[in-house]
RNA sequence: UGGGGCGUCGUCUAAUGGUAGGACAGCGGCCUUUGGAGCCGUGUGUGGAGGUUCGAAUCCUCCCGCCCCAGCCA
């Protein structure tokens, strides 16, 4: 078997693919390999579901099969059609195809009804009066065998008049289900009598009011995963306890074909939570703007944010997959992006805390152009001017007036490199009633025209710069972990405290008074970069023509910074 | 506690009875018109104890630890 060509280390393993090969060459499934993605329409995708999406698409690629996106939504009280919108969107952003193979569990509403009558005429199912609470007490415990319902030895016809009324909508929500008959001494808890159909007065998000019951994941998911001809049915780790079930509805169920079901891990980022219940909540409490906020583990958040789907492709790939749960560190996803964006971000100079430079020995009205490089990467990327004047805008984080030791950019009496322009040297420093340093007065060396000077000398660093008169005002966002924990949900559980208790108070930073050079005045929204020395980012979409909006992807990795953290 | 699953550097992952290797992170250095990128170097990591074997991360036994299951959610 030959490994995608974006697994950039070519040892990451991955059992599933393994198994898979070991049934394609023992001709199982008649050699066929037909997966599928099954969201519920209840949320947003995460970065956890991308290993699940491209997992599954993956390995339909690579055997020459199939891959189905199936929206799993067979509980109308907690899916909308907004959130199937977004997963369609996010599923193709990923570049999963599914061509012709869009289904939704809620199209197999009928075949699935006849399974049940059919598990009913065989006296595998029931019609159980019993109370929801009732039904809890009669399951037993983890250690202590269920009880039978008292319902359980009903007569099958009764049953199945029973079970008619419950879709005819004679029963209010709650007063009765439709539990298999299997086994309620069974250790294995999904096994004792589950229930496979439940009243539930909700219009549904596709067929409206057309169905009273509804059946559950456990039923459902099986036989709908047999209708649609699926070879491997892949899921996640805390199924297993599941799959008793599942071969149970298979086995008794007159299915067209047998899948069978191959668990895997989840993906568990550190400083974030892949919960949808937390997600939401931070959406429905407003400590995000949405479920695409940039700094959201969304598919939407992170793609706004600026992040390549080809990013998250390859960090999937490079992770492998086994079978033991994983906590992936955040920079191991950072690296990613960063190599990715490093081969595909044009460079542009932007400045986010401006600090003005006035170049005495310029003159007032002069404008010079300079040659940059757009992306040193890539030598197709060509070369765009840069226009220079008199007034300047450098980082403020830039200059020191009294730098320590390792600082090696521009300081009283200091000379430094402006990117592609010239050397400049900084004779004196102006500041304001309050002590502030609001302009530096400096000098250029018109011999070094481009960056070099003609006796070779060296400077201790290169900065970026725009020209004051040139640039274009810009706001810039930038971004931390939303959470400052490592693991807020364990940390949270552990202390017995609040999700909000572990949130970042600097996640975001907006910076209105930044700016850009020209070129980025009628930036299209999307489009990735990378600002010279600061990091990579995108036009948000609140982008207008004129009022460009940036949000940081994530920084470059930054020497200094790291010296300063270490004191 | 009954059942299911899993234990290899900090993190992720190779080695499928034969030299414990890679990636990320960290640390040190080289190079540099991005303190970027790139390059070089840097590790007593097989949960523990026994056993089988010429040889064990791998096979066996026991122990320890972690994750999942008691929704009319998926």
């Amino acid at each position: 078997m030959t490994r995608p060509s974006s697994d950039p280390t070519g040892d990451a393993g991955n059992f599933v693919r393994e198994r898979i090969a070991d049934d394609v060459a023992a001709g199982r499934h008649g050699g066929r390999v037909v997966t599928r993605f099954p969201p519920e329409p209840n949320g947003y995708l995460h970065i956890g579901h991308s290993r699940a999406i491209l997992l599954n698409f993956e390995m339909a690629r690579e055997f020459g099969g199939r891959c189905h996106l199936r929206f799993d939504d067979t509980n109308p009280a907690a899916e909308e059609s907004r959130f199937v919108e977004a997963i369609l969107a996010d599923v193709r952003w990923l570049g999963c195809d599914w061509g012709e193979h869009l289904y939704y569990t809620s199209d197999y509403f009928e075949p699935l009804y006849g399974y049940a009558e059919e598990l009913i005429g065989k006296g595998l199912a029931y019609v159980c009066d019993l109370s929801s609470e009732q039904i809890r007490e009669h399951q037993g415990t983890l250690t202590e065998p269920g009880r039978p319902s008292p319902f359980r030895e009903r007569p099958i016809a009764e049953n199945l008049e029973l079970f008619r009324n419950m879709r005819a909508g004679a029963y209010a929500p709650g007063a009765r289900v439709l539990r298999a008959k299997i086994d309620m001494a069974s250790s294995v808890l999904p096994m004792r009598d589950p229930i496979l159909y439940r009243i539930v007065a909700q219009p549904h998000h596709r067929t409206g009011d057309a169905w009273p019951i509804y059946p559950m994941y456990d039923f459902a998911h099986p036989l709908s995963d047999a209708i649609e001809g699926i070879t491997h049915s892949l899921c996640t780790l805390e199924f297993q306890d599941h799959r008793p079930l599942y071969d149970w509805l298979i086995e008794h169920c007159s299915v067209p074909h047998r899948p069978e079901q191959t668990e895997f891990p989840r993906l568990n980022l550190s400083h974030t939570v892949m919960s949808k219940r937390w997600l939401r909540r931070l959406v429905d409490e407003g400590h995000v703007s949405g479920w695409d906020d940039p700094r959201m583990p969304t598919l939407s958040g992170l793609r706004r944010r600026g992040v390549p789907a080809a990013a998250i492709r390859n960090f999937n790939a490079a992770l492998g997959l086994t079978r033991r749960n994983l906590t992936v560190e955040l920079a191991r996803l950072e690296h990613a992006i960063r190599e990715e964006l490093n081969r595909s971000a044009p460079r542009r100079m932007a400045v986010l805390r401006p600090l003005r430079v006035v170049i005495e020995n310029f003159p007032e009205d002069e404008t010079l152009e300079f040659d940059a490089v757009n992306n040193p990467e890539d030598p197709a990327a060509g070369t765009r001017k840069l226009p220079f004047s008199r007034v300047l805008y450098i980082e403020r984080d830039d200059f020191l007036e009294d730098p320590p030791k390792k600082f090696y950019r521009l300081a009283p009496g200091r000379e430094v490199r402006l990117r592609y322009a010239c050397l400049l040297r900084c004779e004196s420093v102006v500041k304001d009633a309050s002590g502030e340093i609001v302009e530096l007065r400096c000098t250029w060396d018109p011999e070094s025209r481009g960056g070099n000077a003609p006796d070779g000398r060296k400077v201790g660093a290169t900065l970026h710069w725009v020209s004051a008169v040139h640039a274009h005002p810009a706001e810039v966002r930038l971004y931390e972990t939303l959470f400052s924990a490592e693991d807020p949900m364990r940390q949270a559980a552990a202390e017995g405290r609040e999700q909000s208790d572990y949130l970042n108070p600097a996640s975001l930073t907006v910076l209105h008074d930044c700016r850009v050079e020209p070129s980025l005045a009628d930036v299209v929204a999307g489009t990735a970069l990378q600002f010279e020395r600061l990091g990579y980012f995108a036009a948000d979409p609140d982008t207008k023509p004129g009022t460009p909006i940036f949000n940081r992807t994530v920084t470059l990795r930054d020497e200094w910074a790291k010296l300063q953290r270490r004191g």
